[in-house]
DNA sequence: TCAATAATGATAACTCATTATCATTAAAAC
DNA sequence: GTTTTAATGATAATGAGTTATCATTATTGA
């Protein structure tokens, strides 16, 4: 039986306050604001029954180990600054992929993610 | 000094037949058929100083360990058979993407992975 | 052919994100 | 308030990929 918990709500209001996909450190970071003695394997535990719930989703930037960001999100994709590391989500797609596939193949998703710098890495020149 | 071995040859020579991303795991089978008594920290030595030479680049599918594949080729992408986990080669690319970069982001490059079934695993049907 | 030393192969060691353990804490039903 | 037990926090353990170690092999210049 699963029971309410100020850690897990501290969990789920960091993802959405973000509006962007956070790494575990990250999470446990901007919770730790909310539930001050929060762990770092609580914050796994409930990444995991989140994701099992279907709240959250997982998102992976080649290289980096998973993010996590809210579900019931409408289709996008991401971008990764090269200087701070931050990615940032991003409501557009370019569409038109399926003329990409081979002869042969199904395609049935993709992901595309942008690198470059984000504004504030930008104006820090 | 550098020298020559039969097996960087043996591992250069795997790349570059396969045509498509390698993993070290990858690259160590094929390379073995050239050099049979190939060990694997060679194929990673050797992977590393390929890429300081500029032979070869690396590649990351996300979720995945990085893989190998020639340098010097022409802009392009690739698609991961979810099936077989095969990683192919796609010489085409959907264009105009600064369109979806944010007001004040600099975008650099980008990275495009399709998803799906592969020839083989779709005709397996 | 021979000497010098770069490269190899086998395997131990390491890294670092993630998971398991377990005593303690705190929801929630009564 | 009391009881039950899910959830937590601290930390040890795990695992997969990669790197370091070192005795041995093999390339290359003389």
């Amino acid at each position: 039986m699963i029971r309410h918990s100020r850690q897990r709500d501290a969990i789920r209001d960091a993802i959405t306050r973000a509006g962007r996909p956070l790494l575990p450190q990250e999470v446990h970071q901007l919770a730790q604001q909310q539930a001050p003695r929060l762990g770092i394997a609580t914050v796994y535990r409930n990444l995991q029954a989140l994701q099992d719930a279907g709240e959250v989703n997982q998102v992976t930037i080649p290289g980096d180990s998973p993010r996590f960001e809210l579900a019931e999100q409408p289709h996008h994709h991401h971008f990764k600054c090269t200087q701070c590391g931050e990615v940032t989500t991003l409501y557009a797609c370019p569409g038109k992929l399926a003329a990409l596939t081979p002869q042969g193949y199904q395609m049935h998703r993709h992901e595309l993610t942008l690198y470059g710098h984000c504004v504030k890495c930008t104006q820090a020149h």
